[in-house]
DNA sequence: GTTTCAGCCG
DNA sequence: CGGCTGAAAC
């Protein structure tokens, strides 16, 4: 079974590239983020004709996340709330959070906040966001404990995981106190990176700034993940990064990443 | 010797229909309307590369002309008043006219106003315009007898030119004050349509709007046009416009119109 | 319907 | 640099 995840900067723009990917890829589940689109406007048929069912939790403009599974999923759920009653209704106005269940699989597919800059008012929404994810978490976990999170974290947790000109401990996406929060709320709880199973050197990246031909220096960020729960982690064969779709016209800042998990038995 | 008109709609958006419009049809010289892009920021390489010699007058955003010559061109001038010194420079704060010589013929590309609606600001701008466009027309007369006038001229002259849906005398771009201001500032001259020596039947359109689906339902009009002093128009061979570039994907709402002249003796 | 812009966001 | 908006132009 193979989850992919990628920040596609406006399916409606990107939509040749995702449909195209999907072909080319066949994988089972393709999570997208920032799709930039209200759920009435998704343009689901173009992944229908494909044979994939869709789940989706957009808004205009900003953010916006959608799963595309070959399988019906099932226990599909929005945002944090719908989890966490309890929870602030405020950390669930921007969609980022959308989830379901396949093949005895929680996935998870979340767009976290980007902060910004550090210390500005976004980035403690992005750690505030981060603890709420730990609830959320949790509570999952106890109802499917297979889970794959993935999406774009909008955070590099170790140096090698950004190209050598960024500055980590000034950047956003790569302070400690955005690492220490990923740790924190989803490391701590027994996931763990699907990527660093199989690849331990750096220079891998799956985002490129638009701006300063960042792609053709390599000068990228390792910021879209899966982390897995134990049994997952196991079962995964490999995770990896498909750089083509950033090198082609018109390209999302994102590329695809993804995972491929052994049958269960 | 083969000169087209063409209302690109942006040339920046259109580079490709037009750099391969170009390449087909092999005309010698293309005159272009509503270039939308100042002089420093005109895609000129595509265009020399095939061979062309390049004279622009564009501005920010609208208007804006342009004429493309396989040979280089005399004389070029820019707007009414280099011709016209004591006309005032209102007239030509918008890009609408570029003029040069080439193998004894001027050419002059015109971006004749829109006009907006009937009785408004605009409209008597245009009209205004229209009439300096006369003095500017009999002076270049003086200077070079042989010219083709050739443009946007936001004018359907006869009902004909306009299909049967519209209502001419209530719709810009074809009240009697603007036909009249045709007739009386560019035909009078000795000017001559030269599509209509070879065509006098209707429904031949080069511009259709972008709505209600008007290019498919074939709701056109006839509004860019090549007028020709009595000599030039002796020695046209043929006028026609070529529908294709409407039908590719995103198209400028105007399609060319050439006009191919005999060689002089 | 399509393009342009400024202003916003990342 | 490249998305998005909303207004203006045609």
């Amino acid at each position: 079974m193979k989850i992919a995840t990628w920040n596609v900067n406006s399916i409606r723009t990107r939509l040749e590239h995702a449909t195209n990917w999907l072909k080319e890829s066949g994988v089972d589940v393709l999570c997208l983020q920032e799709t930039k689109v209200v759920d009435e406007l998704f343009p689901r048929e173009p992944f229908e004709k494909l044979g994939y069912h869709l789940y989706t939790s957009g808004q205009k403009s900003y953010n916006g996340v959608a799963i595309i599974s070959r399988q019906p999923m099932e226990d599909i759920s929005v945002g944090f709330t719908s989890i966490l009653p309890d929870v602030d209704a405020k950390w669930d106005e921007q969609k980022r959070v959308i989830s379901g269940v396949v093949d005895g699989i929680r996935i998870v597919n979340l767009y976290v906040p980007n902060g910004s800059s550090i210390g500005s008012e976004k980035y403690e929404y992005k750690l505030g966001w981060l603890e709420i994810l730990k609830d959320y978490l949790q509570k999952q976990l106890k109802s499917t404990p297979n889970i794959c999170v993935c999406g774009d974290f909008n955070i590099a947790l170790e140096d090698k995981d950004i190209h050598e000109k960024a500055k980590p401990a000034t950047h956003i996406m790569s302070s400690d106190a955005e690492r220490e929060a990923l740790r924190e709320n989803v490391l701590k709880l027994g996931f763990a990176d699907a990527f660093r199973k199989f690849t331990s050197e750096g220079e891998h990246y799956s985002w490129w700034d638009y701006r300063a031909a960042s792609f053709n220096r390599n000068r990228g960020w390792r910021i879209d993940h899966h982390y897995l729960t134990p049994d997952l982690y196991e079962r995964a064969t490999s995770c990896t990064i498909d750089i083509e779709p950033r090198k082609l016209t018109q390209p999302s800042d994102h590329t695809p990443v993804t995972v491929e998990l052994s049958s269960s038995k």
